[in-house]
DNA sequence: TATACTGTATTAGTAAGCTAATGCAGTAAT
DNA sequence: ATTACTGCATTAGCTTACTAATACAGTATA
């Protein structure tokens, strides 16, 4: 797992991006158990209570649910919820772009036309990968 | 001008980005002596230092030039740099948005669907302001 | 019941970033 | 030279957010 303590993105938030990736990804079925705070905090080199922040908002967005004493497991509907979260922020994020553009007065179509040239960009960088 | 001294944003990127703006749109014509810091400070309520950190960012990013015991002018092209670095940080911003999505899983096509109902909500937003 | 594991809560230290106070330095006009 | 304007530099206060230390509480098993 790529947990970079430097950077601007702050640890608990990278690791709860990247297990809700997991989750929308199903590589953790539902209700099975994710690993425990302790052993990933371990595993990650990093204070407990980082991953339990991290936890804790994936509980928020009702992902996971946590039994004292036995541990977190995914929710019912916890990776279609993941994919949802996942669409919601994109679509969150565009809208804001979008509305600077628009602010700095850019045209619908010109910013749709940059748009298309970034996502072809990110082809090109995935395949260089 | 519209700046609120509260929100996640800060007051003197607000700044930035509003002058930024009026640079692009030609409110202030080359070599046009922009309004001094204190003048702008006195107008915005907000110390003068708050908005040097603005012009320094501007002058920075190239879009204006300062002249001790003069004033702040536009430099020769900097209403054509505003306009590019707009798009430029609409770009960056969209490839890092589509980078997320594909790390969720989310196809190209299904990203750029998101995409696209992001600009007709932006629209509909506009219309209704 | 003792042990060893789970998650939870409280508190504190630390670092970074933003804003402001104050004084310095250059220009121009009276 | 004085005055009144420019931008610039130094420093400090303040807030916020992140991370960590530590102790508490529930569960299961030997």
């Amino acid at each position: 797992m790529p947990i970079d303590p430097n950077g601007p993105v702050p640890l608990y938030q990278q690791i709860a991006d990247y297990i809700r990736q997991l989750v929308a990804a199903g590589v953790f079925r539902s209700a099975e158990a994710l690993p425990s705070l302790r052993a990933l905090a371990v595993q990650l080199a990093v204070n407990p209570n980082t991953v339990q922040r991290a936890y804790d908002q994936l509980e928020r967005e009702g992902l996971v649910y946590a039994r004292r004493g036995l541990g977190l497991f995914v929710a019912e509907r916890g990776a279609e919820l993941a994919r949802n979260k996942s669409q919601e922020a994109l679509y969150q994020t565009f809208m804001q772009a979008i509305l600077a553009g628009k602010a700095a007065q850019l045209s619908g179509e010109k910013i749709g036309a940059i748009f298309q040239r970034a996502l072809a960009g990110a082809d090109v960088k995935a395949r260089n990968q």
